[in-house]
RNA sequence: GCCGAGGUAGCUCAGUGGUAGAGCGCGGCCCUGAAAAGGCCGGCGUGGGGGGUCCGAUUCCCUCCCUCGGCA
């Protein structure tokens, strides 16, 4: 079969690259990118938001300048935004990266995001302001326990799998069986995604513990030689909304700021939150066994990593 | 040097003559419209070293070492 025949048959290749924050993801990324002709889509809850440059660490105006970025800055600080939006959003850009062929280059550590863009979501709607506030007030007072009872009579598939101390998840699926009238564990069945249109290629970079705690520690310190005061006192002037204000540095210098903590005990919080939410991170990204795992060795460049995935990409 | 307090988990400490707990940390896991969120599970330990009493010692006794406070 002629070559480019061929080439018509074949999916066409979406990639991502993800890993526990602080690994080095967006410095290779951005090496693959070079190598491979590629745009870089971030995968992350944060830098959707503008005004959150140093806090997210997103990529740098010089950078950006050489690469084009998406999904970075789409959003106020003072609007929600959810997976739903965000995989929305991807699915234009993908279209749009492939239409001028180039390769579409996911990048972050945001796992739901990720899964839910390869794997789908179901398509109600579902969500619903009012019935989720109503919700929560009834949790508070007659705690979750009460709540998941009422859930394992409408829907006892979901019941099973959430604990019911888990508040969040016993209120989302309830919400979601009160506007659609289908139980939740019922909807989440039917869902398509990348993986059906794509060939998608799912990397996770990760580091030896101890070296990725370090590296940690140090983003934090560089954070602050950045100017993350500042940027987080303008963002504590706004209206956070829910997700932006769970970034890490928000609640801890806002602590510092009123006077609740030193600024050291808001840096270290700061570090030990970043370790813990890598830990999640990899253990999110460990059941997925689609992903190729890119072990970074010590004294490693970026540019060689990217080399290791383009070799892993076009196995001769 | 003397007097006093103390040495128990990575840290701060509790407790008991029958081989030890708590909080934090740390590790593992779950996750489908707030996900940098939320939830679950796990003690991870030569009880400062050595000796003695006792059926049995982390707990009682002796001794040595170390830390802290006071007096010199």
């Amino acid at each position: 079969m002629p070559r480019f025949c061929k080439q018509l048959l074949m999916k066409k290749k979406v990639i991502f690259i993800v890993g526990p924050t602080a690994v080095g993801k967006t410095a290779c990324a951005a090496s693959l990118a070079v190598k491979l002709k590629g745009e870089i889509v971030s995968c992350d809850s944060m830098q959707v938001y503008t005004g959150m440059d140093i806090i997210s660490s997103k990529a740098g105006k010089a950078l950006r300048k050489k690469i084009s970025h998406h999904l970075l800055d789409i959003v106020s600080v003072e609007k929600e935004y959810n997976v739903s939006q965000y995989r929305a959003a991807a699915l234009k850009v993908i279209k749009k990266i492939l239409a001028h062929d180039r390769v579409p280059i996911f990048v972050g550590g945001t796992g739901l995001y990720m899964t839910i863009l390869i794997d789908g979501i179901f398509k109600e709607k579902g969500e619903n302001p009012e019935i989720r506030g109503r919700l929560y007030e009834e949790s508070k007072k007659l705690g979750s326990a009460f709540l998941h009872e009422r859930l394992s009579k409408v829907d006892p598939d979901a019941a099973v799998k959430i604990h019911p101390n888990d508040a969040k998840r016993i209120i989302r699926a309830l919400e979601v069986f009160e506007a659609t009238g289908k139980p939740i564990s019922l909807l989440q069945k039917n869902r398509h995604g990348l993986a059906d249109t794509y060939d998608v290629r799912v990397f996770c970079l990760n580091k030896q513990r101890e070296k990725l705690y370090q590296r940690i520690d140090e983003r934090v310190e560089s954070m602050f030689d950045q100017g993350l005061i500042n940027e987080v006192r303008s963002l504590l002037a706004l209206k956070l909304s829910k997700t932006a204000a769970c970034a890490i540095g928000i609640k801890e210098l806002k602590d510092h700021f009123g006077g609740l903590c030193s600024l050291d005990e808001a840096k270290a919080l700061m570090k030990k939150n970043s370790r813990n939410y890598a830990k999640r991170q990899l253990t999110w990204f460990r059941k997925d066994k689609r992903i190729h795992w890119v072990e970074i060795g010590d004294d490693e460049k970026p540019s060689q990593v990217a080399s290791r995935i383009m070799k892993e990409l076009n196995p001769k």
